[in-house]
DNA sequence: CATGAATGAGTATTCATTCAT
DNA sequence: CATGAATGAATACTCATTCAT
């Protein structure tokens, strides 16, 4: 039924790829390395991908259609804004704990290349801030967010501050739980941080 | 009168590289690329730097070694919490826009050298998150600072925030205007988003 | 059918890289010239060997294990001391008439890597003056050779001369023949130069 | 009165590159190294000798001029053939024994070069031999050497094995004394090393 | 489909030599 | 005479990519 390949040479290859991307980062990256990662021949790779940088654009963009599909199916027109926004946080902490290399390639190596590579990565990571811009500019239509802030400054931090707790986990080992943070996190970026609510 | 070196050379090749690094990325970036840009031949930038890496250490350790004292000296204890967050947030912006390609290597280049790169590179974000989190810390005692927040977290949302905003910045090409998006960006950060001040 | 490479590519770069080694010495050989030498890409010959320095420490190996097996293989046991030290000397002479390429590298480049290169190198040196040395030990049990002589001194006035007679005419271009010497220089080892056997 | 230079910046310098290329062997000995060796710049180098060639060059001169001198006003027609081979190996040993890096280079390094450089370095061996030559068929004429030997191998086994000798020790890091080896070597390569003179 | 040997362009680094001071 | 900063040609080695088997 696998339109694609009939043994999963190609995910073989691409979870391989990403296991090296995560431990070596992607320029340091041979695809020696990869093709042994893998268990194939050097020559093998290049029957599934383009070259070395499609390895990673194909996994950039599965990885982005994995995500959003998921998102999507899980609160399709449900929710409150807020609650939409917590479990965006809590299902990219989710993902992340699942596999640590996906994550590191996709909170570390991806973004270095966002200059240097194709727009397919670029597109990934301002689906995600339109995402987050939605859910911002929804909540305020609901009145739950506040009108005097910039938009724009709520996406980058919402997005930045996701980012961040996962990079410092990933590099960390990711030796703790990062769900039990999604919660507090949520509740941070939303009410701030200081002790007197603004007068 | 220079005692270290008669002409600029070491800073006319360290600021050609980072013009370099800006554009091409680190390892995308070749000596005879950086030579040329700085006008001198290859075998001169082993002269004043001991290889490729060394350079990029270099800079990082120069930068931020110019950042800390900076703020040191503007700040040494003489203001509130809030307040020396919000200039410690104003500098970043200052210095970011004063040199576009020392930012974009500092906010994008130093980054994803984190795993690769020796361990003053390291240092230099360590020191960051450090500050920030003194100052959050003496903003409790302040009382400025609500005490139900986890500080680890906190660290995290200011510094992952401002420096988003600032890669955007340097991504978008620098277009706009970065400083006074300090201020709104300190309240948002200090104040939150929601509506309803929590209740 | 041969197990070790298909074509061979590995015996085509070491022979190319004698010639070359014994034509420019050692260090002033490119890996470029020995590539084009043996009709191959630069980066062919780091499929068949590590470095430059591997070529010449393989080539060394190769040839004292066959030198040695040939000896051992001819001699196991069977003559006088006095007669094993002639066939001695008669296989190298044989040997350096064979390919003085070989002879050439073996006698001059390898010298001059002693102090500089791996041990494997030094033990096929070591290897040769032990030989010698055994031969003469057991020609003074057999009662062939004196007894108020330096073993080490002997062992070494046969190791350098038959050495020196065949540098010599591996530098005169290899001109003359070689193996008509083996007697007479046997002879001349063993018997001394002057006239009146010592008083 | 010393025509050539007032301070002894060439002997300075030309001493300190012999230590350096015994240390590390001629090519991969540095301009660099000898300067901070001699404690001089680099440039000063070209100043005394045309380039890093030249270096050995002189040396070789120099050093052969002085050995020949010493031994001619030495030897001058007094003594019998055996006498004069037996001080010559002797001196040379001396020579040898007094500075082992001289010893070091005239050994091990300068031979390497034989091919490669210029004719200087190949008439000081050649005169080497000469000398050797004379002497034995000096020896001939005066009856003290047998007449049913080579001569070009006589001469070969006599500087071979006293060069052997030598590099040996230079080898073995001059630990133990030459000199009291002469006499014995002399003997040896005079008598012989067979048990029954040959009948 | 799969292989992996072969390729050769690409690159960091070294170092003899020059020359302005 | 002396310096040492500057040069840039030279070179070992790597690695993405191809293609005959």
């Amino acid at each position: 039924m696998e339109p694609k390949q009939k043994n999963g040479k190609h995910e073989q290859i691409m979870s391989a790829a990403i296991r090296v991307f995560a431990e070596k980062g992607y320029f340091q990256s041979t695809i020696a390395q990869i093709a042994r990662a893998a268990g194939v021949a050097d020559g093998t790779i290049y029957l599934y991908f383009k070259n070395k940088e499609d390895i990673m654009a194909q996994f950039v963009n599965q990885q982005s259609k994995k995500f959003f599909d998921t998102f999507t199916s899980m609160f399709e027109g449900k929710q409150s804004a807020i609650e939409r926004l917590k479990a965006l946080i809590r299902l990219h902490f989710q993902v992340s704990q699942e596999d640590r290399y996906v994550a590191l390639v996709y909170q570390v190596e991806m973004r270095r290349s966002d200059r240097l590579m194709k727009e397919d990565i670029k597109d990934a990571l301002r689906m995600y801030h339109d995402l987050v811009g939605q859910i911002v500019e929804e909540g305020q239509q609901e009145g739950a967010i506040r009108h005097d802030v910039q938009i724009g400054l709520v996406k980058r931090m919402i997005f930045a501050t996701v980012d961040e707790v996962i990079t410092s986990w990933v590099m960390a080992g990711g030796k703790y739980d990062l769900e039990p943070l999604a919660e507090p996190l949520a509740n941070l970026l939303l009410q701030g941080i200081q002790a007197t609510p603004t007068a």
